[in-house]
DNA sequence: TAGTTGACCGGAA
DNA sequence: ATTCCGGCCAACT
């Protein structure tokens, strides 16, 4: 069973848990490559999902990073309405 | 096929 | 604290 890189942080992504934020390495981590991070928004922006809360998704230092939904506010609103922030 | 870009990270100046 | 540089990976042209 051969998952894509792109097939591994959607789904990861999909796993995170209300209220929870992981960090762009750590999922990158979790898919495989730890080293992967800009991979790993190169996918969302190609191919991001609406069943995936991508907004989940920050940066290592705790920033947000962009959203293509509607920008990093959109995204801070969300955390905020979520718990996680 | 190769080159460029990007929702990044970490270290150094 | 801010700014610059190098490195990794996937998608796009």
């Amino acid at each position: 069973m051969k998952k894509t890189f792109a097939e591994k942080v959607r789904d990861i992504v999909r796993k995170i848990p209300k209220g929870k934020s992981m960090t762009y390495k750590q999922v990158a981590a979790k898919a495989g490559n730890s080293n992967a991070s800009r991979a790993v928004g190169a996918i969302m922006r190609t191919n991001f999902d609406p069943t995936i809360p991508c907004h989940r998704v920050v940066h290592s230092n705790g920033t947000i990073g962009n959203y293509n939904r509607g920008g990093p506010a959109r995204k801070r609103e969300i955390l905020m309405q979520e718990g996680a922030l």
